[in-house]
DNA sequence: TCTGGGGTCCTAGGACCC
DNA sequence: TCTGGGGTCCTAGGACCC
């Protein structure tokens, strides 16, 4: 056996938050069923297989979901009961296998190069959900994560696909750039300016012009993707590097004294789940978006790690009168970051410091 | 019918140090 | 007698992903 040789699996549960509403509305089996908040500005998170026939598809405003599809039945997202489901799918997942890297709450990336018949434990792996979890997996394997990613999406729902490098690179040349993970609407909106609009395009790209374009790094990157390279390891375990709340008004917010209230609230979310994971941070960060979508965000690193929800608070209003919104605002975040178990490390004296400044 | 919330990574520029 | 060069830390914005 080639040592070399890896082969990655990615499994993606099937519409997952309107799936798990399924199980829990069984009237609305066969019917449209939108998973959105309720608010004026929600926007979809997950639309049904039904749904999706209108055209209906996450992240667009729910307004223009129900427009679509008024007969559709829309549920408000209940993100306990998703995190919960989940936890029962990647337990039973890790239970049968070594390396599972999660990788958001309803996919993961498995490392099944060690196995001699990856397939059949994972077409096993699939019955077993479905039976204890009535959840449908969508599986997609290949040398890559990349390659695995790229053919569960492209053949979900209820996908069980194997492919090579060479074969993806073949199979998907005819897609448009925007398949590929990595390109958004910005990078694909460029591309097609220089005529590129498919993989395959991208395949056989000028390389020079293409880094004239977008210079040598991202141009080398997106070339590499377009032929489904790709090394990148499943990784099991990953610490986080921020954590933040935010919240877009129900309309835009104009008053000084709510603005900071809501600030103040967010904060606090902030120190208490801090306090719960027991880190601390140093960077505490705003965000402002104003009722034209400008968003700006302001930051500040203290000389000293903190988890103290007053200390956020204090830190993020002086950053919100600082910069002043000039116009409505729309939305309003704190963001912590720079922990202190990062492997960086505390600056000496870092505790006394603390000592000093809390006087 | 306008556009959520929680994240990661990259880039570019300035401050500062040796 | 026109301004080196590299490294690190920090900030701000932006693209992207689920």
């Amino acid at each position: 056996m080639n040592a070399l040789r890896r082969v990655i699996a990615h499994l993606d549960i099937d519409a997952f938050y309107a799936s798990v509403e399924l199980q829990r509305h069984p009237e609305a089996r066969g019917r449209p069923l939108v998973v959105a908040g309720t608010g004026p500005r929600s926007v979809v998170t997950t639309a049904s297989y039904e749904a999706r026939r209108y055209g209906i598809d996450s992240a667009m405003p729910a307004a223009r979901a129900r427009a679509l599809c008024p007969d559709a039945i829309f549920i408000a997202p209940d993100f306990a009961a998703y995190r919960a489901k989940s936890r029962e799918v990647w337990d039973i997942v890790r239970a049968s296998f070594e390396t599972v890297g999660q990788a958001g709450i309803d996919e993961a990336y498995l490392d099944v190069s060690s196995l001699d018949r990856p397939l059949p434990a994972l077409r096993e792996l699939v019955v077993a959900v479905r039976e204890r979890t009535a959840l449908q997996i969508s599986v997609g394997v290949g040398p890559s994560r990349l390659v695995a990613k790229t053919a569960s999406s492209a053949f979900k729902p209820a996908a069980f696909v194997a492919m090579g490098r060479e074969q993806a690179a073949a199979h998907f040349a005819g897609h448009a750039v925007r398949l590929l993970q990595g390109v958004g609407p910005k990078t694909a909106e460029r591309l097609a300016a220089v005529g590129v609009e498919t993989v395959g395009d991208l395949q056989s790209a000028n390389p020079t012009l293409l880094a004239r374009r977008f210079g040598e790094r991202q141009a080398l990157a997106l070339h590499t993707r377009a032929h489904f390279h790709d090394d990148s390891p499943v990784e099991t375990s990953r610490v986080a590097k921020s954590r933040s709340s935010e919240l877009t008004f129900p309309a835009d917010v104009s008053d000084q004294a709510r603005l900071e209230q809501t600030l103040v609230e967010l904060a606090l979310e902030l120190g208490d789940g801090l306090r719960t994971r027991q880190r601390r941070a140093r960077t505490i960060a705003v965000k402002v978006r104003l009722d034209d979508w400008t968003t700006v965000t302001r930051a500040r690193t203290l000389p000293y790690f903190t988890d103290e929800s007053a200390t956020i608070a204090a830190t993020a209003l002086e950053l919100l009168r600082a910069y002043a919104p000039p116009r409505p605002v729309r939305l309003l975040g704190v963001r912590v970051a720079s922990f202190d178990d990062e492997s960086k490390g505390a600056p000496a004296g870092s505790e006394g410091s603390q000592l000093a400044l809390h006087l």
